[in-house]
DNA sequence: TTAGGGTTAG
């Protein structure tokens, strides 16, 4: 049996020694390795000083650096006389420093060696360029460059590849300084498969594939041969911009040539196939893993769970969440880490499931091995809050992202919370979460424009686009979306038209057909049916169904029973089960009274295999969510809020409100259309919403579908009489009703 | 000591 002496019982034997005997400094060693914590460290600390073994400095330092006690080990080196074993600690200062991510402390720690005489060696400055090629800029890493030329470390095959990767990853920061940034690249010496790699990689990265083609070719004019970790740089590249089937191609010319993707390779692969749904290559990349990477003998465990986790993600980014679980409940919870539960939740979000990925999120924080939430946890949490609008969550969520400060590390969370607090109806929260970020990335600023849009405040959304650009953002194409879509809903058509003529000058954007539909838009819910139409006919694109969409959409607001029938007709073409574009035209058949069109819409319907998804809404009330669909009337407080509908519709039509029945799709008489209006699932959730929700206090209401135009003009009336602000979003736009108006000012 | 990877937002 081996027999190893614990801390504490050789401790014991030390500190009682009185005198010095040769068995010391071996005693000091043992115990410095075993130092777990600062205090243990301090102890030995003592008694190196009693006993004088100035010898066991540099020991000393190592045991501080293990408990990571920092500062205690740089005030100790401060001490020494520079010697070339005592560079070795500073570069284990550094590059703990650059594993814990603390960029500046590295750079610190690199000028004081300097400053106290030491010099930096072939192991300093790889760390030091690591951290350089994080920073944004790519100056300092420059400056560092520099140095290695003057002190003659250009000849070093690892100080050169750090260079070269600084570059590379420089390259991804600074855009604008590529050609400074590649001239840096040529000037260095020495070059591998390592250094080219890691040019390869950057310019995968921001897109420059040319750039790569170029890198190539010269790799092959070196005989340097392209191994796997080129191929899959380039797949990863591409998947990381959304290019699943560029990803693809590039994997089979990889397997043409004869290099073995491995464990890296299929990850990449797989996120391309997830970023544009391509299921079946997705399956079959499954196969190939289960052929040839995954359980293999000597496989990492850790290598097998990321390509568990990869393939979870594609099946549920490729809408199968049903095989993506299976295979998260096939993994043992043990085995399960934070981006297993992250992928799955997000997953579940993303697509329509945001009551699953809840339920999936309250499960991860309930198991028994403590899992915690990360950032990318947040984030999916937050999105399936916003798609539920449930704003209670979402601030229980914030608050748990200040104690565990993820937003200032995270500008994507901070973002998210932007998002939640718009999509949820508190848009006030929103711009605070913006006013209070430390840093912002153009999504920043195009989430808050979104929010305003979304909410009818549109001068609002146009400043914020101006502050924007004073900032120094450069616009891109979906920012002129939302700026578009803003000028929309609120109904500013002459700025929008302003905008989107502009676009390809000002901006050097080329409208592209999301833009196009954005004026359609803007325009058919001006009620300037003609110049939409004029529009569509003049794109230099074929319309896509959005575009048809929009316009349907303006036929029935500002009713147009031809032209509606021509934009049904040509969006058919396209997509023939779009039950929304079935339900516009038989509203808009409805509204003229045109009972038979009515009938033959819904039987084209029937005959195609089309349905109509139910209307629903709910409402976050204190005690959870309460749901209703059309003449629901199944719940516990039924009786009450039928009291309530009966005796507000009574006192509105008192004042005028006369039931709109072109909105109840029935040939029946108008007196029992009003009652068919009277069930509609947003005037069951505002019934709900008046009972349960505190005096004073704003009524949260969110629907599936767009409001129906009755309960838009009764919820304005009622708004009149009741002591609560209603916030109404529907599947286009928030309704804020107050006082006998609503904000969407008639452009919903 | 150096190269490639899974989870996020407009």
């Amino acid at each position: 049996m081996r027999f190893t002496l614990s801390f504490n019982s050789v401790a014991t034997s030390f500190f009682c020694t009185t005198t010095i005997t040769p068995a010391i400094p071996v005693i000091t060693t043992t115990l410095l390795k075993q130092c777990r914590t600062v205090i243990q460290a301090n102890l030995v600390h003592q008694q190196i000083l009693v006993q004088g073994l100035t010898e066991m400095a540099t020991d000393l330092i190592g045991a501080y650096i293990a408990c990571d006690a920092p500062g205690q080990a740089i005030s100790m080196l401060e001490r020494l006389a520079p010697s070339h074993s005592t560079v070795f600690w500073w570069n284990a200062l550094i590059r703990r420093a650059v594993r814990l991510g603390f960029l500046e402390d590295v750079l610190g720690l690199y000028r004081k060696m300097q400053r106290h005489g030491w010099r930096p060696d072939h192991f300093t400055f790889p760390f030091v360029l690591k951290a350089c090629g994080e920073l944004p800029s790519f100056l300092r890493g420059a400056s560092v460059h520099a140095v290695v030329c003057a002190k003659g470390f250009e000849s070093n095959v690892f100080v050169c590849n750090a260079v070269v990767t600084m570059y590379g990853r420089c390259v991804w920061h600074d855009h604008e300084k590529q050609a400074q940034i590649h001239d840096g690249y040529e000037d260095v010496m020495v070059k591998d498969v390592v250094s080219w790699n890691a040019m390869v990689t950057g310019y995968s990265q921001i897109g420059r594939f040319e750039d790569v083609l170029a890198l190539f070719k010269k790799m092959r004019e070196n005989n340097i041969e392209l191994n796997v970790v080129t191929w899959s740089a380039v797949i990863a590249g591409h998947a990381q911009r959304g290019h699943g089937y560029e990803a693809l191609d590039v994997f089979r010319h990889m397997q043409v040539c004869g290099s073995e993707p491995n464990v890296v390779t299929l990850v990449s692969l797989l996120s391309g196939c997830a970023a544009v749904g391509a299921l079946l290559h997705g399956k079959e990349t499954h196969c190939y893993a289960v052929k040839c990477i995954l359980n293999l003998e000597g496989s990492d465990p850790g290598d097998d769970l990321m390509v568990i986790n990869s393939l979870i993600d594609m099946y549920a980014k490729c809408q199968s969440s049903k095989v993506a679980r299976m295979m998260f409940d096939l993994i043992s919870p043990k085995c399960r880490n934070v981006v297993t539960w992250t992928v799955m939740i997000g997953g579940y979000a993303q697509h329509g499931e945001a009551n699953d990925a809840l339920e999936l999120f309250f499960e991860m924080l309930g198991q028994e091995n403590l899992m915690k939430p990360n950032a990318f946890t947040i984030s999916c949490v937050l999105v399936a809050c916003s798609r539920l609008a449930a704003l209670r969550l979402g601030k229980q969520i914030h608050a748990y992202v200040l104690r565990n400060q993820l937003e200032s590390v995270m500008v994507f969370v901070a973002n998210c919370l932007i998002d939640m607090y718009s999509k949820s109806g508190d848009i006030d929260a929103a711009r605070l979460v913006f006013d209070n970020m430390k840093q912002r990335n153009a999504v920043s600023w195009t989430s808050l424009m979104t929010g305003y849009g979304m909410h009818g405040r549109g001068e609002e959304a146009l400043l914020v686009f101006d502050e924007m650009r004073r900032a120094g953002w450069v616009p891109d194409g979906v920012t002129l979306v939302v700026v578009l879509y803003a000028c929309s809903h609120a109904g500013m058509v002459e700025q929008g038209i302003k905008y989107f003529d502009s676009m390809s000058k000002e901006f050097g954007i080329v409208p592209g057909v999301e833009h196009y539909a954005c004026l359609v838009d803007l325009l058919g819910r001006a009620g300037r049916l003609d110049e939409a139409l004029k529009l569509i006919e003049d794109m230099p694109m074929e319309p896509t169904p959005i575009v048809w969409v929009a316009l349907l959409s303006a036929c029935r607001t500002h009713p147009n029973v031809q032209l509606g029938e021509y934009a049904a007709s040509r969006l058919s073409e396209l997509e023939s089960e779009n039950d929304g574009s079935y339900t516009l035209l038989s509203n808009i058949y409805a509204s003229a009274r045109r009972w038979k069109d009515v009938a033959r819409v819904r039987s084209m319907m029937k005959h195609t295999g089309v349905k109509k998804r139910p209307g629903c809404s709910w409402v976050q009330g204190k005690k959870g969510t309460a749901t209703f669909f059309v003449g629901d009337w199944s719940h516990p407080l039924s009786r009450q809020m039928h009291v309530i509908l009966e005796d507000l519709i009574q006192r509105i039509k008192a004042m005028g409100y006369v039931p709109e029945t072109s909105f109840a799709l029935h040939d029946v008489d108008d007196e029992e259309k009003g009652d068919l209006l009277f069930e509609h699932s947003e005037k069951l959730a505002l019934a709900y919403g008046i009972l349960t929700t505190p005096a004073g206090a704003p009524i949260h209401i969110t629907k599936n579908l767009r409001v129906c135009g009755d309960c838009h003009a009764a919820m304005t009336y009622i708004s009149k009489i009741i002591d609560h602000e209603i916030i109404l979003r529907d599947s286009s736009r928030f309704h804020h009703f107050r006082k006998g108006s609503c904000s969407c000012g008639g452009y919903w």
